[in-house]
RNA sequence: AGAGAGAUGGCAGAGUGGUCGAUUGCGACGGUCUUGAAAACCGUUGACUGUUACAGGUCCGGGGGUUCGAAUCCCUCUCUCUCUGCCA
């Protein structure tokens, strides 16, 4: 959530940034938001100086009891009724105000970062790397879909879609045997390598209350997209970005302990609302899968090294796996709501020709920390917000898929990238 | 799930209607002393809002109420602890 103070004195700024994300209607909104910021202060002000009239009447009849003067003090109390009254009015034409104000600062998304490019679409995406060879397949190379049906043995297929059809719905494979030891093999090596790079390992709750949706953003923004248990309010976490961030809810982090830095293994739940079509085959899309995230708390200097050096550990995760990858800045249009910079990573799935996106390392400033209250003391003593930042490093489905596509071998099994061999116990899957 | 107790500043822990934003202890920070450190002593030490800066205002789990005045009384919600039940 932006703040009003920076909105005020930043407006032609915010409407830039607005229109760079494709905000619709932005001079108004924003106008809007100046005008219930200008009026919560003045409401703000005259109520101050009701309360102030009546605190000093308050003390002044406890002053008059204390010396027995009764007769004085109820002449002192009669004088209080309008006073009391005023505040009361004024009180509930503040509150209205500030509601009304929340209600709108929730609406505007973060403003993108200098460098994020002008663009609309996925089209307008700044490809800035790519990097490894696309495989030359065998002949009878397959998709990923298909491919799973051959493999396993009495097992096939080791991921199983129609299994997951029958105790679910689409969208909940089931992985069996190699499929499901090598995802496993996966969350270790991915949990290893964030703990070399210095992300402390954290497991929470998979399911979070509404507060924590708020305070990242999914809410009210992307209330559909969140499975909801209804019984007990409480939503199942579309990434471990919800908890992890809001681990640091409502903190005041001592400047040592910075920068914050995190990994988390969870399942992820996406509804995925009116997101199906022809391109979600297979494990392309999925209303549940596994993911490790990385999470980094920082100063505001420093957050952008710290994006980068996120980037960093992203990039060699994919390179150690053997997977080909380009990275993406996302341009205004394509970006999150709640990102101030994303890249995003996607790896090469050569049974489909296509490539997938894997992981979206981003930045998001002072925008969460805002509504997460999560702050430090800096030299002077003052508080201010952090930045808050994360990135997948990594969703699994899309790598899987990729390992199983990109490794296919001319007799139909599917090689093991080396580093995960030790993890996972094999080195190909027949 | 049933019965009872409780929720106060970084922590511990006072405060049951009137200068209480809150006694005290610990911790932390600054200073004196010391070659240095410890000890001792002195001082500082919450957040939000607001102002050019003061001032002012709000916050004692959340919400509501009583009162001229609430950390203190009432209602309600949430959470925690103890006992009983159930249970991976």
């Amino acid at each position: 959530m932006l703040q009003p103070i920076f909105i005020r004195d930043n407006r032609d700024l915010t409407l830039a940034g607005l229109k760079k994300k494709h905000f619709k209607d932005a001079e108004q909104a924003v106008d809007r938001i100046i005008e219930l910021d200008r009026l919560r202060r003045e409401t703000q002000q005259e109520l101050d100086a009701v309360l102030t009239q009546s605190n000093a009447k308050a003390k002044e009849i406890g002053g008059l009891m204390k010396e027995g003067k009764k007769a004085e003090a109820e002449l002192a109390k009669g004088e209080t009724a309008a006073l009391k009254e005023r505040s009361k009015q004024l009180e509930e034409q503040h509150k209205e105000i500030e509601q009304t104000l929340l209600e709108e600062l929730v609406k505007l998304p973060n403003l993108p970062h200098e460098s994020v490019p002008e663009g609309r679409t996925a089209e307008d995406n700044v490809n800035i790397l790519e990097q490894g060879a696309k495989p030359v397949l065998p002949a009878g190379a397959l998709p990923h879909w298909e491919l799973i049906k051959k493999l396993g043995k009495n097992l096939a297929p080791i991921i199983d879609f129609e299994l997951g059809n029958k105790i679910t719905g689409a969208g909940f494979p089931v992985y069996k045997g190699k499929a499901a030891r090598l995802q496993r093999a996966m969350i270790a090596f991915f949990l290893d390598e964030a703990g070399k790079a210095g992300y402390t390992e954290v497991q929470t709750p998979i399911v979070v209350n509404a507060e924590s949706g708020f305070a990242t953003g999914q809410l009210p923004d992307k209330e559909g997209q969140m499975y909801h248990d209804a019984q007990d309010d409480l939503y199942l976490i579309p990434t471990a970005e919800v908890p992890v961030t809001n681990l640091y809810r409502d903190v005041i982090v001592p400047e040592a302990d910075l920068p914050v830095k995190h990994a988390a293994y969870t399942p992820c739940f996406r509804r995925e609302a009116g997101s199906w079509g022809a391109h979600v085959r297979g494990l392309n899309r999925l209303h549940q899968f596994d993911k490790i995230e990385i999470v980094q708390i920082n100063k505001p200097e420093e957050s952008y090294n710290a994006l980068e050096e996120m980037v960093g550990h992203v990039k060699g995760l994919l390179e150690k796996l053997e997977l080909p990858y380009r990275i993406l800045r996302l341009c205004g249009g394509d970006m999150g709501f709640t990102s101030a910079l994303t890249y995003d990573f996607e790896v090469w799935s050569a049974g489909q020709e296509r490539w997938l996106e894997c992981s979206s390392v981003s930045n998001f400033e002072t925008y969460q920390a805002n509504r997460l209250k999560l702050r430090f003391k800096t030299a002077d003593k003052k508080t201010q917000l952090l930045h808050t930042l994360n990135g997948s490093a990594l969703a699994l489905p899309r790598i899987l898929a990729a390992l199983l596509e990109n490794n296919q071998q001319a007799d139909g099994t599917v090689r093991i990238p080396a580093v995960l061999v030790p993890y996972c116990g094999f080195d190909v899957i027949e």
